[in-house]
DNA sequence: GCATGATCATGC
DNA sequence: GCATGATCATGC
């Protein structure tokens, strides 16, 4: 099968994640309409292996790591198991990559060849059961993960207690119970097999780096935990996110954000409503509790934003993002940027439309799931790139303009004036970030809600 | 009424 | 204390 052919952009990390998620919740059987593992030599390493072949359309004979090396990304795919109580943990430790002795006590960790793999994982948890095919173990978690920062310490310190032992010519003693998250497991095909060591004569068992089972079956549980899927009532087993959601949010149509404030118990005395009000009661008409994150909008990179449009249409704030670095944004081409990033996720857009007889009230009117065109996605990366050449040319200050660019612009973003940034010419300048135009929005809500009936 | 600079409010 | 989504303020 040739890249073109691929049900996924493999030059894309988001659609290739976003076409891992499809595997939530199924069996290979049922994702790959696999009938058998064909192929004896791939029961080995079961699951892994065949999802790499039928699912991903691997190549096993040209395997070269990362996984995904278009985009970076490696993947691994883990087994969970049910415990006597119930409790699902890992199965086993998740192996990383061979250490080599005599090029690790070498590396720095933050630039080690082992940060290179764990830094960016496609994780795929099923669970495993010793009575089933490998083809119809249940797949419970698929997340785009790297090592959490406040996990880092201490992953950091194992990695040097392992190098260092190295360092002072002791592989032959290195022990995984040397270290907590992260350890130097052994690895080879007999236990014969030794290999050289750069600081002794003694040769060493081949070790490689691996997250100890412990730490896995936490990870496990932290991409668990905090997530909420919406419930699908009877009937509604087949519908769509956005029919779902539409679904639900429908009876509250018509409402003032007052109204939805008091509806769902936010109103204040006195005062507005809170600014995250929109947040706050998408979460409760989609029955998530406060401190949880919808499951299905994380797993499909939704982005939730209020739009209040005026009465004529048009957006009565433009939609900001994140502010940008100026040393990052003249470094970083366009499609490796955050805006390219953010830009490329789905939107959901809860929409208040201002009232006729009430100039000023804003009601709840509809949602609508908005993803950029390509064709505006170039107009993006114009903006992108005149703000890059500004930026080179010193003169971060002067912001690409919304008249200058159909879809995007540049604007402050920051606390107030004194919030800066340092640029790549060495003089602060105000936060800044990209926006998404009025009347750009104004227009793409029109083309949506026209479309319906 | 719009463009753009500036700031608020909340959560982590 | 900062990042971020949301909003305000000013001038043309």
């Amino acid at each position: 099968m040739t890249d073109t052919e691929l049900p996924y952009n493999i030059h894309d990390a988001n659609s290739v994640v976003e076409y891992a998620f499809e595997l939530i919740g199924k069996t290979l059987r049922e994702a790959a309409n696999v009938d058998e593992i064909a192929d004896p030599k791939r029961r080995k390493g079961s699951l892994g292996n065949a999802i790499e072949y039928y699912y991903f359309h691997m190549d096993p004979n040209s395997r070269s790591a990362p996984d995904f090396e278009e985009v970076g990304i490696e993947l691994k795919v883990t087994p969970r198991k049910l415990t006597k109580k119930g409790e699902r943990v890992a199965k086993e430790r998740l192996v990383i990559s061979m250490i080599n002795y005599m090029d690790v006590v070498n590396e720095e960790f933050e630039t080690s060849s082992l940060m290179h793999k764990a830094d960016d994982m496609l994780l795929i948890f099923y669970l495993y059961d010793k009575d089933k095919d490998p083809l119809d173990y249940d797949i419970e978690i698929v997340a785009r993960w790297g090592i959490p920062d406040e996990d880092l310490p201490i992953i950091k310190k194992d990695w040097e207690t392992v190098v260092n032992k190295v360092r002072a010519g002791l592989a032959h003693e290195l022990s995984g119970s040397d270290t907590l998250y992260l350890e130097a497991c052994t690895k080879s095909s007999n236990s014969s097999v030794r290999r050289e060591q750069p600081f002794s004569d003694i040769p060493a068992k081949p070790r490689a780096w691996a997250f100890k089972a412990s730490y896995m079956t936490n990870v496990a549980a932290g991409l668990d935990e905090g997530m909420q899927s919406i419930e699908r009532k009877q009937g509604e087993e087949e519908a769509s996110l956005f029919d779902l959601v539409r679904e639900r949010f429908a009876p509250y149509f018509g409402q003032t954000e007052q109204e939805l404030a008091e509806t769902f118990g936010y109103a204040r005395e006195g005062k507005r409503p809170p600014k995250n009000l929109c947040a706050l009661i998408t979460k409760k008409i989609l029955g998530v509790t406060e401190d949880a994150k919808i499951a299905e909008f994380e797993k499909a990179g939704i982005q939730t934003k209020t739009l209040r449009l005026q009465k004529n249409g048009r957006p009565k704030e433009a939609v900001s993002f994140p502010y940008f670095d100026y040393c990052e944004l003249v470094e970083t081409p366009f499609e490796e940027s955050d805006l390219h990033e953010q830009l490329s996720t789905r939107f959901m857009f809860v929409l208040f439309r201002e009232s006729e007889e009430e100039p000023g009230v804003y009601r709840l009117a509809d949602i609508a799931f908005w993803q950029m065109p390509d064709a505006d996605l170039e107009e993006a990366q114009a903006c992108y790139e005149e703000m890059q050449r500004r930026v080179r040319d010193g003169h971060a200050e002067d912001s690409v303009k919304s008249s200058e660019n159909r879809c995007c612009h540049v604007r402050p973003h920051g606390r107030n004036a004194q919030d800066t940034n340092m640029t790549p010419y060495g003089v602060p300048v105000i936060k800044k970030c990209f926006w998404l135009n009025q009347a750009y929005l104004k227009d793409e809500i029109e083309k949506i809600t026209q479309n319906r009936s």
